[in-house]
DNA sequence: CTCGGTCATGGTTCATC
DNA sequence: GATGAACCATGACCGAG
């Protein structure tokens, strides 16, 4: 049908009565194309929940918060739309990030300063927004459990913390423009050069909550020194690299309490 | 799907081997910037269309009904415009409602009498704009196959028409304003007293054929008495209410011819 | 199978008349 | 208030892994 909108497929409803390949949209009735980020969604749920969750959009709902949802109303308000994703169990952190930068700033040399100021201009934005796509998203970080404020963090709790703390850096390294191009080595160089400062930054960032912070400091030597114990720097940080996103932490066997 | 009217697919791209980027609005002859509501159309006519078409206006033609509608004199007389648009094949149903509404109407109060005539207006507008977008689409209440105009219906599709204009009441119902905030015993009480004069009036706006009203009226009796034999009414509407956008019919397990 | 992206075609906005 | 150029949003379709 016509894209742009929900153009009413019909409804199957055939006389048979009998087996229904159909799987309905758990947001809005519409015919399901399979699971997307957790929940059987129509297509259009599907992309409507990925702009939001990517672009972190914030709706406003010019009724009552209560607005109905379904097949021919689920563009009539955005804020509802998104709420009922949420409430149906749809994952905002299985959206993953962008792949493919809008404008790709002239890959192997830095123009800033021999162009004029409008090809300048461009070419931080570009730049900029390569950056802001290898921002992790906080989840990624943080782990759902970290997430809540009076939680009291246990040993193995604040393991996976920096865990994922690291690793989010190194993911962050291999998104932002220009490092994937370098040799694997330089690359792991860098990285074990850098990592501890890269740790605290992202702590900085993420507004860890002060009282974690040294521990986590601490702890964060400890488990280092103990994992060095076992594989070396380089190795772990070669491994995580060559892992891709798949979050194989090489920690997951030793004990860490 | 959606295919309404004639195949035009193949045409356009006369261009012989050459450039030609530029394809001209079949109601003016301006410049096209792709197909709009179903013909390559300007984006002048793709918004005198969608005006018309939404606010459901009238226009007189002040001559003899026959103006020349070009790109220079497109403005002269909108009801041969709107004419010609019609002529060419433009679809009146591809025209959506509107998506985010202006201002939502004071929740909460009825404010027709005390306000001053401006903010009263304001408040009619608002309203009648709510309630234009709880109207269903044609199709969600016909169904696709119902619509040929020369279709011998057999019983089933009665049926299915029957079902499909009862549930497009309920669903209205759901969609205007104010009724969502009821309580759902009383939505259901209202509902169980207006659903038969509901029926009568969704098949007089729908202006279904006359030979199949009567037939429809006879059937829907039967129908329903035979549904109220099994399920009370009050059960049905509950779970119609209660089922959402997610088309659970009931009658699906009953014999219906 | 579920991610990703694309882009025709829906929608809206607002300078201009 | 109508017009229409410019811009944004939606979702059917496709490819990748
Ligand atoms: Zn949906
Ligand atoms: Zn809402
Ligand atoms: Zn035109
Ligand atoms: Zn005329």
């Amino acid at each position: 049908s016509t894209p742009g909108t929900a153009g009413d497929k019909g409804t199957g409803q055939q006389g048979s009565g009998q087996s229904q390949q159909h799987i309905e949209c758990v947001v809005c009735g519409d015919k399901s194309s399979g699971k997307h980020y957790g929940q059987f969604t129509c297509e259009g749920c599907k992309s409507f929940f990925k702009r939001s969750v990517r672009r972190n959009l914030t709706y406003t709902c010019r009724a009552n918060r209560n607005c109905p949802i379904d097949q021919h109303h689920r563009n009539q308000c955005q804020y509802c739309r998104l709420k009922k994703c949420l409430k149906v169990g749809m994952r905002r952190e299985a959206v993953q990030r962008g792949r493919m930068p809008p404008t790709q700033p002239t890959h192997g040399q830095f123009a800033l300063t021999n162009g004029d100021p409008l090809n300048c201009h461009s070419y931080l934005s570009g730049y900029i927004s390569l950056l802001l796509r290898a921002e992790p998203y906080p989840t990624s970080r943080f782990g759902s459990q970290c997430m809540q404020p009076n939680n009291i963090m246990g040993i193995e709790n604040i393991c996976e913390l920096a865990a994922r703390l690291l690793f989010s850096a190194v993911e962050w390294a291999r998104n932002i423009p220009f490092f994937p191009d370098l040799q694997i080595t330089d690359q792991v160089a860098l990285l074990r050069l850098t990592w501890s400062e890269l740790f605290v930054l992202n702590a900085a960032q993420c507004s860890m909550p002060l009282h974690v912070a040294p521990l986590l400091a601490v702890i964060e030597q400890l488990f280092f020194v103990r994992l060095v114990g076992k594989t070396p720097i380089e190795t772990l940080i070669r491994d995580m690299l060559l892992s891709g996103s798949s979050f194989n932490w090489p920690y997951m066997s030793i004990q860490c309490s």
